[in-house]
RNA sequence: GGGAGCAUAGCUCAGCUGGGAGAGCAUCUGCCUUACAAGCAGAGGGUCAUAGGUUCGAGCCCUAUUGUUCCCACCA
């Protein structure tokens, strides 16, 4: 039975029902099926205590077009949800509502802090799944996943465990990037740069064997305390004599050596450079290369080390856990304890005193930053975890190089080689406590490192009983690097749903995180699968303001996808996402944008409301006899569902959607539904079935071909078709019939359009009102071509009867007068004609039609044209000519006749 | 320093493998024509950043230039 919808639309009431319906009757569940070719998506898991933004509201909006799109079309379609623990981002938020509590996490010792982790995840890890929901997002919830869950925990148990017994994770002294206010080392790819103004201080140190003065620039002066030598490059001839001296530090008066090494650059500063090998990842290497002591001179929260950080340093050595290239600890005497900021002053203001400070000079650099908090990094020597990258790496380049994972824009394969191929060890420990534990335990008696998935017994080396697990805990990019396989049950490979939808298919994401989460899951997937996790990278730009701004929490700026859903409707909101913006590239947000897609589907709505309400048919057959406006719709549809389905498979969301927009709103609504009521409003009944099945044939395609894009109002309005197949959002994706293309019927029906338009542009521009009707003689020497016409003029073009013949009219005057290639359009609006003004407006076409002629015969006399030029071209420019010859001819007629 | 993107109508942007420039919004004109005024019909508006080149033909391909945005890089 059909259903009468209401006069309007209200996205709010019906979206909310519609995916509530949906999700109870299990329409989003990924069902295997040997039948089937699988189709899945890993859904990048959003932040656990994230809110939706609209950089989720694009990326899941292109997950769930596609996802709906091949399911459609006939594929076993999975769409994994899920939520990402987050580490630095969760625990920063927890510790922050703790200090307003007044609480440090110390305060609450480890494991009361995980439970207010879990209980924080609880209460919001819910709300960005919901929130989801609302977008329409056709995702399997049954198969929702957390990256700490306990099947996820599996996944980067085996993982450590498995690399650690390879050599491919190793412990060690590095330098890494250390932000002071989290307390945690950070990993390259988290380091953001910003520029800021800085100075570059000229330093004399004191050569000790001549007593000459060498001039130093830095701009971290600080650090001075922790250098061990100083650099010249061994081909510099300004400092050839001085190899093998040393330099006294001034401050602490300790001395240090001269060292040669490709690391001064001449051209730069003063050709000099300060070496402290713990707080500069460059010396670091310099030190490594001249075996010089590393002398930290910072602690971890970012002040001077003194003399109880020595203690500690001491009672580690004495420990005897301490590695070997522990670094050593400066008691930093009169600076100890002052912020590294507050160390710069003093040690500058110390130097200006003793006039060592020979220059400052102005300078703009770039400074490492937290990528979380904006936090200067200081970068320090530290005891971490790392990843061997090298043999990892080349895999993931090759993959990617031979064409078994493609990126959607191609262009983006570029960022993704720079990035795997320059690749430094990744630095997976985190001095976190929300995360996964590392996986490795120290014996208290021996020192011996033990990694397994479990706490041992007793230590394998000496037997004790006392061992310590790591504290630190794993990079939040370690667990989503296994995402696509650990939600499917790796590493049981014998899991159903690994077997079946692994690998995925698509990967949607944005290309800010390439290098954070794309490349590792390709090297990871290849590692431990021996498959890629996909073979498509789609990349979608980021959504800016309406100034082009990036939406940012600081600035404000940020629109809220909830908001924009709850005024407009998540239908219309997904299209503006999509429309018109292409693969890759950034969009803005604009209000104007988003109501004229709320203009769209409330056209959809009328039109849908309109069909219904002259409905009497209950299933849809094509009818034997086609009329020539049929044909024209049916043929066009027909070509839309090729070009609609091709663009989609090429990703091509935003031409897909433009393309849909247009045949409904320009073609179906605007022409056909109006000629649709000739039929309608007749009392022919069987002509009026005919016509009814034709709309609802078209209505139903077009619902199927929109349901990606905009599944809410398409599902609401097949609810309420007369007959009843189920969900739409179930419905096979529409396809492409031979004998529904009618291509001579579409170029005759066109014809017939191009005067209908004629006579509306003449009426308008002698502003005659659509009310006043007219008689309309149309003289054609083929009035065959315009058999139809008669009762199409009369709806669209304001004719009040037509005749159609072959001869000329006896008397014109008083006529107003239309030309196409094909008739003369003789229009008896007498009062409105004023001679002169006719004249005028036929020159004007002429003239139009004369320039028209021009450039044709630039093509017909060109020989190089005629003979290279394709031959379906040149036949068309021929056509182009006669047609053109002929409007020319009639418009030379009509003048002469005035 | 290396790499990439963008530059098209007043604004925001499309434009697939080269074949006479499009949409939405805005502007102007006329219409409440019984699905829709959140609408209908029409109009105006572009040397497709600049300069060369390839081609019968360039918004699209090549080279250079200018402006702009982003990514990567250890610049003391």
């Amino acid at each position: 039975m059909k259903k009468d919808l209401p006069k309007t639309y209200d996205p709010k009431i019906v979206e909310k029902k519609i995916y509530e319906t949906w999700e109870s009757s299990g329409c989003f569940r990924g069902v295997r099926d040997a039948s089937k070719k699988s189709y899945s998506i890993a859904m990048p898991p959003p932040n656990v205590t994230g809110q939706l933004h609209m950089g989720h509201a694009v990326d899941n909006t292109l997950q769930d077009i596609l996802t709906r799109f091949k399911r459609m079309q006939g594929y076993a379609a999975l769409w994994i949800p899920g939520t990402d623990h987050a580490a630095i981002a969760t625990e920063a938020k927890i510790v922050e509502q703790m200090r307003e509590e007044g609480l440090t996490k110390e305060d609450l010792g480890r494991d009361k802090f995980m439970e207010r982790a879990w209980a924080w995840k609880e209460k919001y890890g819910n709300r960005i799944v919901t929130q989801l929901r609302t977008l329409g997002s056709s995702c399997d919830w049954e198969r929702e996943h957390f990256t700490m869950d306990a099947q996820c925990s599996e996944a980067v148990l085996e993982v450590f465990t498995n690399l650690y017994n390879e050599g491919k994770i190793y412990r060690g002294n590095r330098m890494v990037n250390w932000c002071p206010k989290c307390q945690t080392s950070i990993s390259d790819a988290e380091v953001e740069y910003e520029e800021q103004a800085g100075h570059f201080w000229h330093i004399l140190y004191k050569v000790k064997e001549t007593g000459d003065f060498l001039e130093i620039a830095t701009t971290r002066p600080e650090t001075m305390l922790g250098d061990t030598a100083v650099a010249i490059n061994p081909e510099d001839e300004r400092f050839k004599h001085l190899h093998g001296c040393h330099v006294i530090l001034p401050l602490i008066n300790k001395e240090i050596p001269i060292v040669c090494d490709e690391h001064a650059d001449m051209e730069k500063g003063t050709g000099v450079v300060k070496i402290t090998p713990a707080h500069d990842p460059n010396d670091f290497e310099v030190g490594l290369r001249h075996n010089l002591p590393a002398v930290r001179c910072f602690t971890y929260d970012g002040h001077m080390t003194g003399a109880e950080d020595v203690e500690a340093y001491h009672q580690l050595i004495e420990s005897g856990r301490a590695a070997e290239d522990e670094p050593e600890v400066l008691d930093c005497g009169k600076y100890a304890g002052m912020t590294t900021d507050e160390a710069r002053k003093a040690v500058l203001a110390d130097l200006t005193e003793l006039g060592l400070l020979k220059e400052t000079e102005e300078l703009k650099h770039d400074v490492g930053t937290c990528y979380r908090c904006h936090t200067t990094i200081e970068p320090m020597i530290s005891k971490q975890w790392f990843v061997r990258m090298k043999t990892l790496a080349e895999p993931a380049v090759k993959a990617v190089e031979d064409g078994e994972i493609c990126f959607v824009p191609e262009r983006f394969t570029k960022t993704y080689l720079n990035w795997m191929k320059n690749t430094r060890d990744w630095c997976i420990s985190r001095q976190l406590w929300w995360g996964h534990r590392i996986p490795a335990w120290y014996c208290d008696d021996c020192g011996e490192t033990v990694v397994a998935k479990s706490a041992p017994c007793k230590c394998p080396s000496c037997g004790s009983e006392k061992l310590t697990q790591d504290p630190d805990t794993l990079d939040t990019w370690f667990s989503s690097a296994l995402w696509p396989f650990s939600i499917l049950g790796w590493p049981n490979k014998d899991s159903e749903d690994y077997k079946y939808f692994y690998p995925t298919s698509t990967l949607v994401t944005g290309y800010d995180i390439i290098g954070f989460w794309v490349s590792r899951m390709i090297f990871s997937g290849l590692a431990y699968t021996g498959k890629p996790p996909f073979d498509t990278v789609v990349i979608h730009g980021i959504v800016r303001d309406s100034q082009g701004r990036k939406m940012s929490k600081s600035l404000g700026n940020g629109i809220d996808p909830l908001e924009v859903i709850d005024k407009y409707g998540a239908d219309a909101l997904r299209f503006m996402l999509v429309q018109g913006s292409s693969p890759g590239n950034d969009m803005r947000y604009s209000e104007e944008k988003i109501i004229s897609m709320r203009n769209f589907t409330n056209k959809i709505w009328n039109a849908s409301r309109f069909l219904l309400m002259n409905m009497t048919i209950d299933k849809v057959k094509l009818p034997d006899e086609l009329t020539l406006e049929d044909k024209w719709i049916l043929s066009k549809l027909n070509n839309l569902i090729k070009e609609v389905t091709y663009n989609l498979e090429q990703f091509d969301m935003g031409v897909a959607a433009q393309k849909v927009y247009d045949f409904i709103w320009n073609s179906f609504c605007d022409w056909y539904i109006e000629l649709a009521k000739i039929r309608l409003n007749g009392d022919n009944e069987a002509k009026k079935k005919d016509v009814e099945n034709v709309l609802c044939y078209v209505l139903t395609d077009i619902l199927k071909l929109l349901h990606p894009f905009m599944p809410f109002i398409t599902e609401e309005i097949y609810g309420a078709l007369p007959y009843d197949n189920g969900y739409l959002m179930m419905q096979t994706w529409p396809e492409y019939k031979p004998e529904l293309d009618f291509k001579a019927d579409e170029a005759k029906m066109e014809l017939i359009m191009d005067s209908i338009r004629s006579v509306r542009e003449c009426r308008a521009e002698l502003k005659v009102p659509n009310s006043k009707k007219a008689h309309i003689t149309i003289v054609a020497a083929k009035p065959e071509l315009f058999a139809e016409a008669k009762d199409f003029l009369i709806r669209l073009a304001s004719a009040s009867s037509v005749d159609i013949t072959t001869e000329e009219p006896e008397e014109t005057k008083g006529m107003v007068t239309v030309a196409t290639a094909d008739a003369k359009f003789y229009l008896p609006l007498a009062e409105l004609v004023d001679i002169e003004n006719e004249k005028a407006r036929l020159r004007k076409e002429l003239e139009k039609a004369n320039k028209e002629m021009d450039f044709v015969n630039s093509k017909l006399n060109n020989e190089k044209f005629m003979s290279k030029a394709p031959q379906k071209l040149i036949d068309d420019v021929k056509e182009n000519e006669a047609r053109t010859k002929a409007l020319i001819q009639k418009l030379e007629e009509m003048l002469n006749a005035l």
